[in-house]
DNA sequence: TTTACTGGCGCAAACGTTTGTTCTCTTCTA
DNA sequence: TAGAAGAGAACAAACGTTTGCGCCAGTAAA
């Protein structure tokens, strides 16, 4: 039952009941009697206004979207059902779209989205930046704000950890370790996240008098496959270096395997430090040592942006704070 | 720019443009000319048919709606990028809903979801039954197909693994190992399929002489906490179980963090299986045993349920086969 | 008793499609 | 040459809301 036919049943105007089921009852000097009666009956049959038509005439339909590159990852979906969780309250709903990491995918799904008549989009870019994404995410004809793996040259809301500094962060513990031999297992090396990474550990390694030319780099792509290959191949050089970063979430897997089929101990062999914190990171033998992200507050921040409220868009990309969560994966050398 | 717009651009009806975007151009007669010109213009100005409006006329979305239970557990997100994927072709999108395991978010959000205008709902529920969420289901408006956690009495397509025969399959592992002790960390013990899986493994017990009244059960409740300290109790007792189960994907985690806190070993301390394999599952020190679920399947089935294309539904549960994946954190005892 | 006001609610247009029906040309046949 | 047939496209109703506006009755002020 709709709201005219449940009108119609209550002898009233469609209009009326509208009013009393949007809450615009006061506003529109619906009598208090009148409320409770629709009210009641609106209970009775479980009529809900439908969405669609109200979506239609308001030009909004109550609903946002969310592409992420990989909900499999934990990261993500710790990061998609803290948004999730956000907008329940507001009544407003979810769209997930999970581009695989794949570019071609993410800009096919991304136009899908917006010709869609959301609130709002939330993207989380693969991270290789083509003219057509760019323009698209520019152009957006709705409210959309970028996360985690930035577009550069692209002015639209953000939120993400200053990577380089991160980096940084990850390179300067092993470097105060005593490691002086570093190596970096890269995730996808066309993202610019990947890259200030990278940059953030060549830095670190300058600031403390090593040469950046001695930094070992293997590996591109987040596939099983692709990660124990490029770990394996990092562990088998000579000299192995003496401290790993795993530039991201699921390489960690892939250096564990290699470091296992290797016959290789950690951290007696090598010291690894791991982006992204996982359920089981503290569970490893040994607990591996992480650059944690603020997952909570990236969605916090993430959702105010948005800014379905209509408020002055903010351009400035936000920056949160990540942290460096230390476990038994790093040791000491001489 | 809508189709109206681009219908008075062209000097054509607004009918004619719709018949075109929408592929039923020869169906209506639209002459080969007129075809091209519509599809020329609306490339070059990027206009698609508003799927609201196309909704509203054809009564369906082409969305379908997601529901889990915890989308942070691998097992689902697994699941529900399978969903998406096979979807995606058919131009159909998903609305991805967690209910966070709980069963009073899972019935507003269950409602929520029935009240749009889905053209589907694929339900995995947190597992607790009631009155409320069986009527729910039952009386869903659109197609509705249930997934892994069951909900017994409720006549609606299903598919899931059979959790009595997986509770003897990893039980049976343990005893032929030379297990006789064994132990169940449950994870919510008001699913149905926790409380099968448990049967199972007592039934195993049973078949093989030994008394289920010797099982020892711990465990409620999906939390990082929660785990452990039900883990703990279980590994505590004296004596410990020799052979230990771990009746959910996450509780395993538990298991491992109350045996490292106790300064245990696996498999030298005790024997371990776990329910649903994990990405990290083999990477653990030891590997863990798992039973695992046919992830790939389970949606595919679900999807062919699902049924869109209108053919007669299936009540018939599906039943898919669970798999035993042996590795080293089960251990033959004398 | 008239005028002005206001509380309460109905009317109808609009949102952007889809689709059954109707209308207008051609062209072909008798 | 008249009529029929059929191709091609326009018309208009419907889908279920929301919302600006206007109507009516009752009350208060003059």
């Amino acid at each position: 039952m709709n709201i005219s036919e449940l009108a119609q049943h209550l002898g009233v105007a469609v209009s009326t009941v509208s009013r009393v089921l949007s809450g615009n009852a006061d506003k529109y000097r619906i009598s208090e009697k009148t409320v409770q009666r629709v009210q009641k009956a609106a209970e009775k049959y479980r009529v809900v206004p439908d969405p669609l038509g109200a979506g239609l005439r308001k030009g909004k339909l109550g609903m946002i979207g969310l592409l992420v590159p990989d909900i499999t990852n934990p990261f993500f979906s710790t990061l998609a059902r803290a948004i999730e969780l956000r907008f329940r309250d507001t009544g407003i709903a979810v769209q997930l779209c999970d581009s695989a990491e794949d570019p071609a995918t993410e800009i096919a799904l991304l136009n899908k989205l917006l010709s869609r008549r959301l609130d709002g989009l939330i993207v989380a870019p693969v991270g290789e930046v083509s003219d057509e994404l760019k323009s698209a995410v520019s152009n957006s004809p709705m409210p959309l704000v970028v996360l985690d793996r930035l577009l550069p040259g692209v002015s639209v809301p953000s939120v993400s950890i200053d990577n380089i500094k991160a980096g940084k962060l990850a390179a300067n513990h092993l470097i105060e370790s005593g490691h002086k031999h570093l190596g970096c297992l890269r995730g996808n090396c066309r993202a610019i996240s990947d890259q200030e990474r990278l940059k953030g550990v060549e830095e670190a390694m300058r600031e403390a008098g090593l040469d950046p030319a001695t930094l070992s780099i293997a590996g591109t792509g987040y596939t099983r496959e692709l990660s124990l290959l490029s770990a394996t191949e990092l562990l088998t050089l000579s000299p192995r270096p003496s401290g790993i970063i795993s530039l991201s979430g699921q390489g960690i897997l892939g250096i564990l395997e290699a470091s296992r089929a290797s016959g290789l101990s950690i951290p007696r062999d090598f010291s690894v430090i791991a982006f992204d914190e996982q359920p089981w990171s503290a569970l490893m033998q040994p607990p591996i040592t992480t650059i944690t992200q603020p997952i909570e507050s990236m969605a916090e921040k993430a959702v105010f942006l948005l800014n379905l409220e209509g408020r002055a868009k903010e351009v400035t990309p936000e920056v949160v704070e990540a942290t460096l969560c230390r476990r038994e994966s790093v040791a000491a050398v001489n």
